[in-house]
DNA sequence: ATCCCTGCAAAGGGTTTGCAGACGC
DNA sequence: GCGTCTGCAAACCCTTTGCAGGGAT
C-alpha cells in the first residue's frame, strides 16, 4: 500500500467512525469499544467476507469479540448502511463495506465460487420501471449473474486455473 | 379449474414425467415411485413453495415420504432442469416448476414478504453484455428487487392490506 | 447507579448424513 | 440377489437467544 493510499483509508475510517457515532447516538445505542472496533477491522480490508471471517480476523488481532456481538454490530451497521449483506451460495451471508463504494452487482463463478463485481446502468431503469409497472417503491435489489469461466488454451479456468469442466446436457 | 386446464394440467404432468424417466435413465438413477409421487405434487400447484410445505402436501395426500427424500428428489429435479430453486429472504430455500414457464424475474414486498413476477428483456442483455466483458459464459442469474408497496387512500398497502410503515432515515 | 451490552453456551431452524431395512433393477 | 433409495434420527452449520456479569451513560 503506498503512503497516498494509507492516508485515505485512514480518512475513509474516520468518516465512517463519524456516521457510526452519529448513528449510535440517535438511535440511543451504547458507543462500546467493540463496535467500535469492528468497525474499524471491517473497513481495514477489501472485498467480501462472512462472520466467521471477521471473528477470526479479530481473535488474531488479539481482540477478543464473541460471535454475538459480531452479529449485534454487523446488524447495526447494516442498518445504518455502512455494510452490505449479500446471500450469495447456499450456505453463510457475506458482508463488504458500504461507505463509498459505488452500486454494483455480481457475477458468481459457478467453478471455484470467486465473486466478480460490476454496473450496469440498465439496472437501475429495470427497478424503476417494474416497481412502476407493480406500484411498489423499489429499495434496493439483487443481481447474481452465476457463470462458467472459459476455458484457456490449457483448458483450465483463466482466473482460477482449475479445469473447466464441460457442461452435460 | 376449467375442463381445458385439467387436460392441459394432465398433458403437462406426462411430459414432466417423461423428462424425468429420460433424466433418471440417462443418470442411472431408480425410478421409485417417491420420486414421482413427489414431481406429480410438484406439478399440482402454481407458485413457490419450500421443503416443508412440500412434505407436508404429501403427508395430506396420505403419501408418506421423508424430508430426506424430498431433498434428494429436489436435487434431481433442479439437475434436469424440471425445478427452479429461489433463495428470497434470510430463510429457507423456496422452489417452483420450471418447465414451460418463461424466464421470469422477483419483485418482494419487504413488507409482507409477497413475491411477484415480472420480465424484463434488458436482463438477458446485460448478463450476455457482462458475461463478455468478465470472459464468462452466464448460466443463470437472479435478479430481485426488495421494495415497499405504495399506500392506499387509507395508508395501507394496496396490496396487502397492512399499514405501510413509513421509512426512518 | 442504571440497565444495556458483552461473552458464553445452549437452543433453534433448515439441511445433510449415517445406518438398517426395503425395493428397483 | 445386488446395490441404492428410503425413512428415521442424529449431526451439522449458521444464527439467535438467555443469562449473569461488566461497562457506558
Amino acid at each position: 500500500m503506498t503512503a497516498k493510499d494509507a492516508k485515505l483509508l485512514k480518512e475513509t475510517k474516520m468518516e465512517v467512525r463519524a456516521i457510526f457515532t452519529t448513528y449510535l447516538e440517535k438511535n440511543k445505542q451504547r458507543r462500546t469499544p467493540e463496535r467500535y472496533a469492528l468497525l474499524d477491522e471491517i473497513y481495514s480490508y477489501k472485498g467480501h467476507f462472512d462472520v466467521d471471517d471477521l471473528y477470526i480476523k479479530m481473535k488474531k488481532r488479539n481482540y477478543r469479540v464473541s460471535r454475538a456481538t459480531v452479529y449485534n454490530t454487523l446488524d447495526l451497521l447494516l442498518d445504518c448502511g455502512l455494510v452490505k449483506k449479500h446471500q450469495f451460495g447456499e450456505q453463510g451471508s457475506q458482508f463488504e463495506q458500504a461507505y463509498g463504494f459505488k452500486q454494483h452487482d455480481h457475477l458468481i463463478c459457478v467453478q471455484c465460487k470467486k465473486v466478480h463485481e460490476f454496473c450496469d446502468p440498465r439496472i437501475q431503469q429495470i427497478s424503476s420501471k417494474m416497481g412502476e409497472l407493480l406500484k411498489f417503491n423499489v429499495t434496493h435489489h439483487s443481481l447474481h449473474l452465476y457463470a462458467m469461466p472459459r476455458k484457456d488454451e490449457n483448458g483450465d479456468c483463466e482466473q482460477c486455473g482449475i479445469e473447466v469442466k464441460n457442461e452435460e446436457n
